[in-house]
RNA sequence: GCCGACGUAGCUCAAUCGGCAGAGCACCCGCCUUGUAAGCGGGCGGUUACGAGUUCGAUUCUCGUCGUCGGCUCCA
């Protein structure tokens, strides 16, 4: 049932397009610096990189060079040859390019790839040239540079990458570039661009006072605003409601913990890297915790358990915190202090199938609820080189877990991919990818399968037979974090949120400042109704004041003047700017409580 | 952490070749009493991220630190 969405790309007009422009581009630059080292490079989802090993940092001036160079060469009509030979051919021709050499050994032996990753049959080795560019390269390529129009393509920017992608390698010079059939397609990705850079959550979370970050506090440890706090609160009763349904428990548990706790789950000698360093007082060291689990596992086992309790489901919005490295902060996206909608079901192995699906369930509710439409399930397996240092060191029990979520998947009938090497270090674990309103994807919610901790935790249960059995943990947050979450229904909303989500139901707007008075006895009105609301009871006009409210994406605008203080009226303004003028206020007030408490999308 | 770029008022941005640091919005004070996306006038606001260096003189040039951004690595 594991789906090869990669396939169809690799064999489209798209992918040769874009393989062919990446060899266009090296050719470029290989004319501008003769001596450059040229890597691999292939295409990617909207286009292609090219790593090249270069005597001097490429400037921004160098890519328009670069660019106008390869518009000259798409016009040339070259053909693209292909030319199967032997590997001693292939160095003879390549002999002053290290890193082709390392391709054509690996190749040679049939162990890897471009990316250094072992290879399943042994690949033929084969050049393609066109004018005067060779490149050790398996193809597809499109027949001739014709294919690439001159104007359906951009290069975008310059970045530093690891030669193989390993940072313990040279750090090479990427060029990314974006290349598409026709100039139509690409002005629309430009524009695509363009409006997910207005929806970008750090922006909009300014510009609507969602959260900030503050030099003073510390790169990715976000403050939230007011506004930020209304939609945490909203997320964690949403949460706490689906919770409830389906048989969770809340437990809480602190943010500090003894050394002894994170040696016995494993976090110190496997996830240390991601821990902040230890506190030590009276010789005894303290670790703030960067999961929750290992104190889940304490609540489960502080009694003794009965197959007939199980299975138990601990949730926790604990708060987390990550030394992340500096460059991999991003936004709300990426940070070092987080609130995970965690939970940890217990469970025997029979159950499993059961709670991983009704997991994936949770899924699919929060999916309908906030309208996505489109996401992977994406099953993280361990890899082999990795077990005793990223993965506890016990292959046929990964095995044995792997294929249950792969069974599970199966008959649950939720289609998924496979990503070897990705695992948590306890177990494999489903990633879920999910992409918002305007196509860009985001990996928000996960739920992995923990084999390993329970055992060193010295969990278990008695079974029917009154034999000790240890129990299956299944972590899983499938609101992700509150940062994460919040970051990507800013994006995918573009902060136009759901009236249940805004951190503003209601902004009451008197006309003149004699109506300021019946306006504050309105917020007062809708608050007892539990509708968040305040009166703009400011200076300005009432056309600056309406502005403001659209531009701050409040969903209903309340506006009262002479003629509705009058008749004890309101006029609505909803975000959208239609309006329904002189209501009752308890018509606005059932018609915003219904699509409050339902969650509505319209407003 | 690594490669590169960037950092000017709360926000968005100017400032010629190294020569007195400016605008709009926001905020405060007035005037206007207003009908569905900005009424008008005035005022406040800066150690140009921080610290050194070069120079008669540094927002501008050099170095370091911190932070942000584009990537790599990593990830909820």
């Amino acid at each position: 049932m594991a789906q090869q969405v990669q396939e169809k790309y690799e064999e489209s007009q798209l992918y040769k397009i874009r393989h062919s422009a990446a060899h266009v581009m090296a050719q470029a630059v290989v004319e501008m610096f003769p001596e450059a080292k040229y890597t691999i490079g292939p295409p990617v989802a909207d286009g292609f990189y090219y790593d090249f090993d270069l005597p001097r940092n490429l400037t921004p001036e160098d890519l328009e060079q670069i660019e106008k160079r390869m518009r000259q060469i798409v016009q040339g009509k070259h053909e693209f040859v292909k030319k199967v030979l032997s590997a001693d051919e292939a160095r003879q021709i390549f002999k002053d390019q290290p890193y082709k050499l390392e391709l054509i050994d690996g190749l040679e032996q049939g162990g890897f790839d471009e990316y250094g990753n072992p290879l399943k049959v042994k690949p033929e080795i084969s050049i393609y040239q066109h004018d005067s560019f060779t490149d050790l390269c398996r193809g597809p390529h499109v027949q001739s540079t014709k294919e690439i129009k001159q104007d359906a393509f951009k290069l975008m920017n310059v970045a530093g990458a690891y030669w193989r992608g390993d940072e313990k390698n040279k750090q090479l010079q990427r060029i990314y570039g974006t290349a598409w059939e026709n100039a139509q397609q690409l002005k629309d990705h430009l524009h695509l661009l363009e409006e997910a850079k207005k929806r970008d959550h750090r922006k909009l979370g300014r510009e609507l006072e969602i959260f900030i970050f503050d030099e003073e506090v510390g790169p990715g440890l976000p403050l939230w605003l007011p506004n930020g706090g209304v939609m945490i609160e909203e997320l964690e009763k949403l949460a706490k409601e689906m919770e409830e349904k389906a048989g969770y428990l809340r437990v809480r548990t602190p943010n500090l913990t003894k050394e002894d706790l994170f040696i016995r789950s494993g976090h110190l000698p496997y996830y240390a890297e991601s821990m902040y360093p230890p506190m030590e007082l009276e010789g005894v060291k303290y670790y703030v915790k960067p999961m929750n689990c290992p104190m889940h596992h304490k609540i489960f086992g502080s009694k003794q358990r009965s197959y007939r309790d199980l299975p138990i489901r601990l949730g926790e919005y604990g708060t987390c915190y990550r030394y992340e490295k500096s460059g991999e902060l991003f936004g709300l996206m990426r940070v070092r202090s987080m609130q995970m909608n965690d939970a940890h079901i217990y469970c025997a192995e029979e159950q499993f199938e059961q709670e991983f699906m009704g997991v994936v369930a949770l899924y699919h509710k929060y999916f309908e609820l906030f309208g996505i439409e489109k996401y992977v399930m994406r099953l993280s397996l361990h890899g082999k080189a990795g077990l005793g240092k990223k993965y506890v060191d016990n292959e046929r029990l990964w095995i044995k877990t792997e294929e249950m979520v792969r069974r599970a998947m199966d008959n649950g009938g939720v289609p998924y991919v496979e990503a070897e090497d990705e695992a948590a270090f306890y177990g494999p674990k489903i990633d879920v990818q999910i992409w918002s309103a305007i196509g860009k994807e985001f990996s928000l919610a996960t739920n992995q399968v923990d084999f390993a901790v329970p055992e060193r935790f010295d969990l278990h249960f008695t079974n029917r037979e009154g034999n000790e059995e240890i129990p299956l943990c299944i972590h899983r947050a499938p609101l992700s974090t509150h940062e994460r979450m919040v970051g990507f229904l800013i994006e995918h909303y573009a902060g136009n949120f759901p009236a249940w989500l805004s951190p503003e139901h209601t902004r009451v707007i008197p006309i003149t400042d004699n109506q300021n008075e019946y306006a504050q006895g309105i917020v007062q009105q809708l608050r007892e109704q539990g509708i968040r609301a305040s009166a703009d009871v400011s200076a300005q006009r009432m056309n600056a004041k309406i502005r403001n409210a659209q531009m701050m994406k409040v969903p209903y605008m309340l506006v009262v003047g002479e003629n509705e203080m009058n008749a004890g009226q309101v006029s609505l303004r909803v975000r959208d700017g239609s309006q329904q003028n002189n209501i009752s206020l308890a018509e606005f007030v059932a018609r915003a409580k219904d699509k409050i408490a339902r969650r509505a999308k319209e407003l």
